[in-house]
DNA sequence: TTTAGTGCAAAGACTTTGCATGGCC
DNA sequence: GGCCATGCAAAGTCTTTGCACTAAA
């Protein structure tokens, strides 16, 4: 909780910083985003459109609202091998990878100093400068069978 | 050219095979498919609406094709950081990584064992059976300031 | 002749944009 | 009060689909 009350003022900071105004609707948005480790537009929508509290919340501002998040660098845009676009949250994270059950859509986070070594040394050898990578690792996890529901798994 | 004769050849047994039929069309994008290492549905139609041979080709036949041929193992596609298709000649090729120029759109291929055992080492510490990976490094390459066309480079 | 493929246009999925209205500062 | 953000709907992309017509086998 603590953690999340820094993030959100961050966040107004960088809003102030930029002359933007702190609304309902963005706060809403950003404390639901810093919940989740990754989430896509719709998935948010529909999480926050079921909610009693507070007035309906069009799809077009979370996106808007998904957007400036990643102009910030409190968010980046992903995506994985079907064509939705996956927000997911860099927020005091280090840079990591992904591993993805293709039964169960569970999607781990993980990351590993070796490969990234390996990366630099490819890169150098084909005279590329590296400013970032996509590692995605798929394929199924050993309990997907207990994962009726198919959803993407909560955060760890 | 003898080599991409065998792939026209290895294309018309799965046609017949799947009972299918070999048409000017699907033979028209076959050969351009095969001349390229990845390319969008978009790119192969502007490439083969161009030419004065020949009547004109659907998007719709384009994207019927690609995905076809990705069906029969000779395609496969990939979503690099936009949200397009793009489909990848993986015929007789090993599985491949890239390494992607954002200055010039240049691709390069490259294959490290190294990393791919790291990779599996990484899934079953988490308990996962891999079926495949995505690998992609960004960055910029040392000559993008020559590439004065920003075009996709051609294969090597 | 039969069955599959094509072209075209329409529909679909996902995301962005224009505009009038509403709400921060 | 001024200006930005929102909601809504329309427009935009990229891709797939339905259908009548064409062409392989």
């Amino acid at each position: 909780m603590n953690a999340v009350n820094k993030d959100v003022q961050l966040f107004k900071n960088h809003l102030v910083q930029k002359r933007l105004k702190l609304t309902r609707q963005r706060e809403t948005i950003l404390e639901a985003f810093l919940k989740t480790d990754h989430i896509t537009a719709e998935e948010l929508y529909r999480k926050l459109s079921g909610r009693k509290q507070g007035r309906r919340l069009a799809l077009a501002t979370i996106y808007r609202t998904l957007n400036l998040l990643c102009e910030i660098g409190i968010g980046q845009q992903r995506h994985f091998d079907d064509n939705k676009t996956i927000y997911d949250n860099v927020l005091h994270k280090k840079h990591h990878d992904h591993l993805i059950c293709n039964k169960c859509d569970k999607i781990i986070e993980f990351e590993s100093p070796a490969i990234e070594r390996l990366q630099e040394e490819m890169a150098t050898r084909h005279g590329f400068t590296l400013h970032h990578h996509r590692l995605e690792l798929y394929g199924h996890c050993i309990d997907w069978e207990n994962c009726r529901d198919r959803q993407r798994a909560a955060p760890r």
